[in-house]
DNA sequence: TCCCAAAGTGACAAAACTGTAATAGAAATC
DNA sequence: GATTTCTATTACAGTTTTGTCACTTTGGGA
């Protein structure tokens, strides 16, 4: 079970965040400040730490550059729009960051991803004879070039990033056209998984890599 | 100076990519066949494992394997066309793969790729106040959303793993639209200059993230 | 079996993408 | 300064993408 080190400051967010993330099989560790953060890292090995940049005591970007050097993978909670921390989260080797207020579930997939990524650093991802040059955006099938549209890229990247799970309609949805809460319709989704399978499937009426799992979703094997 | 481990049975490629990668300021050490690149990766440590999968004795996945121990990247060469090594070197942990035969510029830009991303993992690059999510395949600034078209995106995705570098046109030309050596016009990539520049640049005239070489190319800052 | 909800399909118009051509501008060389 | 070469801009037509609609098919209960 993938031991997850939580750094933040809001008592209400941490109950939230570690019930929550407990639920969803992680074993979370919670460390109110920087201090505490610190001491957590030396006792213990994490797979992952959550931190949160605005930490009352000092900065959040500290407990950053600790966790990296544990080699801990981070991820860092920041103010929606607060660009500067970003940047900074990120040149100090941050893996990724999400913007406050975040969905849960993308925190979950956030997490996930970086899991997986732990330890690989491959410029290619496969998933039967499908090739997904992430390096170069491009995609491939036996040697032979697919050309997605952007949509039909992000829709495919966001079933690899997420394999072996389903992934239900709204999840979808609202990864690929959340922009500002107004979605699209709901039969738009069903329309793009068509064209996606009509380009990535061997047999787009026998579809292998995404399934369909009725009334849940959709899932790409693993 | 990185040091890179060429293991190849081909003795004119092993002198002709060696002399190559020597000028490009790699240090490297060839080995001809499993047994000394295993003895090689016991003598000392490498930053890189350039792997021919077709190797006469046995193959060149217990090397691959060997890397993987000493937690060595690899990139491994395979016969154009040979989907089945690629599937297996992928599956085996390498990094990156490139199809024989390869144009040299082609492989130093992975060799560059994957050192870079040595020991790095992130979701996101960042090059000044443009944000790239590759796990996502999108791209904001200050955190607004950019949407590029997917050829727009490939061209960024080249400038990204190539920062610093110059790149000329004629390797950008290939980048992007090479397919079986059928070329489009010299102006095009001109046009698609300025057009993802229209997109992300914040003054498009005063151009800061991909700027023009005269003479030689273009270059992203680092 | 019939019915209903969920998923798939085909078709459509508006918008965006893609490649080219013609022309304008800028920088280096003579 | 004139010339040449390289780069930028503008415009255009064919194609593809994108979102939606109406309709069909499918699968699972009642």
């Amino acid at each position: 079970m993938e031991n997850i080190l939580l750094v933040e400051d809001d008592a209400a967010l941490i109950r939230t965040l570690g019930s929550f993330l407990t639920g969803e099989g992680f074993q979370i560790v919670s460390a109110v400040g920087q201090r505490s953060a610190v001491q957590c890292m030396e006792a213990q090995n994490f797979d992952l730490a959550l931190v949160d940049i605005s930490l009352a005591d000092g900065n959040g970007f500290s407990v950053c550059a600790e966790a990296k050097e544990h080699g801990i993978p981070v991820i860092f909670l920041t103010a929606s729009g607060d660009e500067h921390s970003v940047v900074m989260g990120l040149d100090m080797g941050a893996d990724d960051y999400i913007a406050k207020p975040f969905r849960p579930r993308e925190l979950i997939s956030r997490i996930r991803s970086v899991l997986r990524r732990s330890g690989k650093r491959q410029a290619v991802a496969r998933v039967g004879s499908l090739l997904v040059d992430i390096d170069k955006g491009s995609v491939s099938r036996d040697g032979e070039e697919l050309f997605l549209s952007a949509l039909e890229y992000r829709l495919l990247l966001v079933f690899l990033n997420n394999r072996g799970q389903i992934l239900t309609r709204g999840k979808l949805l609202e990864e690929i056209w959340d922009c500002a809460g107004d979605y699209v319709s709901d039969n738009t989704l069903t329309v793009y998984i068509k064209r996606l399978r009509e380009k990535i499937e061997p047999d787009p009426q026998e579809p292998q890599f995404i399934r369909t799992v009725r009334g849940l979703g959709y899932r790409m094997e693993e």
